[in-house]
DNA sequence: ATGTGCGCACGCG
DNA sequence: CGCGTGCGCACAT
């Protein structure tokens, strides 16, 4: 039953945020409790997997623990100037303002796309329904610092376990002890991508299944970090937590934007033929050729049979069609789907750009 | 009792 | 100084 718990958690959060009161997870479940009637454990744990996929960031504030719709955040004042390297395609562009090649896009839910992803309707749902509260307590934090923040929506971690639940320690830290006022701090479910650009440069290497856990993981026991850091013992996996580095200082990364966005033009074809869509191709003729017919769910079932089922839950959730499928762009596809960095990579280099070529080649050819 | 509105103080950039 | 946040209080239902 995909209840719109989204759109009700979201809304939530808003309405509390508007009435100037702390959107903590008790005014939220009884917001939504009374609003539409949803039972309280049921919120909490439709909370958490928001959390999960950054739809929602949970944050410690002034010694509180809180939450932010990520879709406002991401736009607030601490713009972590994600359209860095806003991989115009050139050819992309042009089409996708003046729709003509596409015909009637009306569906525009493009607008969605780049605004608040609370549009669209609850999904999945099923999975987990234990109680597991602890995990709200006690999950990831990621300091806030400055650039820290940067909270792109994106995490790293196996595509394998949808559900982590990374802890099960039941006892809060006593938020109290560690206030110290000030800051607040974006707790992440997993691990997560302080600096959201991962150079693409190394996107055409990236063969290996999603296992590889890119680098800053911020896990590393709050220890060091500020008293605020708070909340973390992520514990997640211990695997993982062991090759945490010190998180905090990536804030600067070397992306060479200008790099990424020159090099585009070479491994196209090359992709597309061979590499790594075992599926593609075969996909491609069962729903035909051309992207553009595709519906939401042969989009969803294409992403899915190129290996990435969660990522294509995403596009789903997100309705994307083909249409829309073509008009993604990079950063689209990074941080507006909230799917993790490493397979948004791999999807957008390897997937999305390869069909937005071809598709435009045939079109362009079909004019010459 | 519970929901709502908002003045005000606080910390940050 | 502007902005985001949220406490604490008054008011509404």
């Amino acid at each position: 039953m995909s209840e719109p718990y989204r759109e009700w958690i979201l809304g939530s959060i808003d309405s509390l945020r508007s009435r100037k009161a702390r959107p903590d997870l008790d005014r939220i479940c009884r917001m939504v409790k009374r609003r539409h009637g949803s039972d309280w454990d049921r919120t909490r744990s439709e909370l958490e997997k928001l959390i999960e996929e950054q739809t929602v960031l949970k944050v410690n504030y002034k010694g509180s623990v809180s939450y932010r719709n990520a879709a406002k955040v991401l736009r607030g004042r601490r713009k972590p100037e994600q359209s860095k390297c806003a991989v115009k395609q050139p050819s992309l562009a042009d089409w996708s303002t003046g729709d003509s090649a596409l015909g009637p896009v009306d569906e525009d839910h493009m607008e969605d796309m780049e605004d608040e992803m609370s549009t669209t309707a609850g999904m999945d749902s099923s999975m987990d329904e234990e109680g597991d509260e602890s995990s709200l307590d006690a999950m990831c934090a990621q300091s806030t610092a400055d650039s820290g923040i940067s909270m792109s929506p994106i995490t790293s971690s196996n595509t394998s376990q949808p559900v982590p639940s990374p802890t099960s320690s039941k006892n809060s830290p006593t938020h109290d002890a560690l206030r110290q006022d000030a800051d607040s701090t974006y707790i992440l479910p997993e691990h997560i991508q302080p600096a959201a650009q991962q150079d693409t440069g190394s996107v055409a290497l990236m063969q290996q299944p999603a296992a590889i856990c890119l680098s800053t993981l911020q896990a590393e026991e709050e220890s060091a970090l500020t008293p605020d850091t708070l909340l973390s013992d992520c514990t997640a996996t211990p695997d993982e937590a062991v090759m945490s580095d010190g998180g905090p200082h990536a804030g600067s990364d070397p992306v060479e934007e200008g790099e990424m966005c020159a090099k585009s033009t070479t491994e196209e074809e090359t992709v597309n033929s061979g590499g790594m869509n075992n599926g593609n191709d075969v996909v491609k003729t069962e729903m035909g050729q051309d992207p553009l017919l595709w519906s939401v769910a042969d989009v969803a079932s294409y992403f899915t049979s190129v290996g990435f089922p969660e990522q294509a839950l995403a596009f789903r959730t997100q309705e994307i069609d083909g249409k829309s499928l073509l008009l993604m762009q990079r950063s689209d596809v990074l941080t507006g789907l909230s799917i993790r960095l490493g397979p948004a990579l791999k999807i957008y280099e390897n997937h999305v750009k390869v069909l937005q070529r071809s598709h435009f080649q045939d079109d362009s050819r079909l004019f010459s």
